[in-house]
DNA sequence: CGACGCATTGATTGGATTCAACTAAGGTGG
DNA sequence: CCACCTTAGTTGAATCCAATCAATGCGTCG
């Protein structure tokens, strides 16, 4: 049942009640697919319903005018595309599937009746935005200030820490969809030097890439040549919102 | 009154009604002065009180194990420091006052309280960090695909709309108390090149900056030199939240 | 098969960094 | 009140990381 990675991703955070876990799976009835490489949400748009990724990947991405396009977030399992437009008026930004995926159409009413009834739900989502936001930051940070080859191997910890977080790592492996140019547009760089890059990667045996398969073979060595310090993504062990 | 910069703010967004301004004038009882190039809360902190800016800029930085340091925002008069540590265990980065700042001090408990006992003041805080969010994507998208040119071009329209928003700007002129290491540090560049940026700007007539005073002397032309477009700011005239 | 998308490689260019020196402005103390 | 010091801004020259341009390999899918 896809719906549960969204209920796995919150129960993280929140201590979710057995009441909380069935309205959170009711309201992803509205379940479509979309095929890789297409827009979910495009930018100006004014989407009707809240859109929650429930298998595959997808990104958050901006172009610019001379056609140069960065993509701004990854978008995994249980990622909401849009919990903004209940408050904002229209996409600054677009959506596009990386790879097949799976996106519940949520009913925006039903995620602001969910947030009045559970104070918990109400905290877990808020939480969830502010991590989308300290994310946001360490992007400035990498994109800004480290050089292409920590680029690259801090955006693979990222998304290997991520990933297991919801459980789609197994074995240090992971599926990662992206094609050079999309981790270029990513990691603000050519997928030419994305290219040479990720073989310096792969010579110095830290990972190895191939047909969308993603192997960490040396993790402490990936995080070291990254500067990977993974306080950001703010893993919890223990629920931050206690019971009642 | 300084304390009115927040209600000055959020009223930008939400109708809010006497009662809410009231109270939120009373949440700013504490209020206290902080030097500039002062630390207002470090990383790793778990800060007591929610800290809002009442007068002059402060920056959210990190700073890289190289001594690298890239600030992801600036902070103007209305801007919470941390509205996310009453859910995130610690700080992941540093505040740090660019001007001498007044800063208040403000009881968690209390942000909690008043965001259940007015849903408008709960709606308006949420959309703050909404913008916030966006603003972030936008940082990730001018450092990553614009040249130094428009990256700068960009910011000072940003701070220029920004600052007008709060009514900080009159016959286009700003307080802008950065240093060029500070805004060679928010646009991932070096403090030299940002130096021969700004000059470029002032010989094509764009701007005036001198002794913290930046004045826009074209702002279409600057405007149109950064690929400009304040839709990310999300600025209203009328109210989000109707009344009631 | 041919075509298209993606990955790879090489050669060259260029925007930004680095290193270094120097000026200007402001504050402090003898 | 001026010598001194510090901090910010400015300029020049050399260097470098990543971009650009261009060609090729390679797999897969209609």
């Amino acid at each position: 049942m896809p719906e549960h990675t969204l209920i796995r991703r919150l129960k993280i955070v929140a201590d979710l009640s057995e009441t909380d876990e069935r309205r959170l799976a009711d309201i992803c009835r509205d379940v479509r697919d979309c095929p890789a490489r297409q827009d979910i949400i495009s930018e100006g748009e004014r989407p009707q319903h809240l859109h929650l990724v429930l298998r595959g990947w997808a990104a958050r991405y901006k172009v610019l005018p001379g056609g140069a396009r960065q993509i701004v977030a990854f978008l995994i399992p249980g990622d909401f595309c849009d919990l903004h437009v209940t408050v904002l008026e229209e996409m600054d930004h677009g959506i596009v599937a990386l790879s097949p995926c799976t996106v519940a159409y949520i009913d925006s009413r039903d995620i602001d009746r969910l947030t009045l009834e559970s104070s918990r739900i109400a905290r877990a989502l808020w939480w969830s935005t502010l991590v989308d936001e300290g994310v946001l930051r360490t992007w400035v940070v990498n994109n800004g200030r480290r050089d292409a080859y920590e680029r690259i191997a801090h955006i693979l910890c990222e998304m290997h820490a991520r990933m297991k977080m919801i459980g789609l790592v197994a074995d240090e492996r992971l599926y990662l969809p992206l094609t050079q140019e999309e981790l270029a547009d990513a990691t603000s760089l050519t997928s030419v030097h994305t290219n040479r890059t990720l073989q310096r990667l792969r010579a110095e045996g830290l990972i190895d890439l191939k047909s969308h398969v993603l192997t960490i073979k040396d993790l402490k060595g990936l995080q070291r040549a990254a500067g990977f310090d993974p306080t950001y993504l703010h893993i919890r062990r223990r629920p931050l919102v206690a019971a009642a």
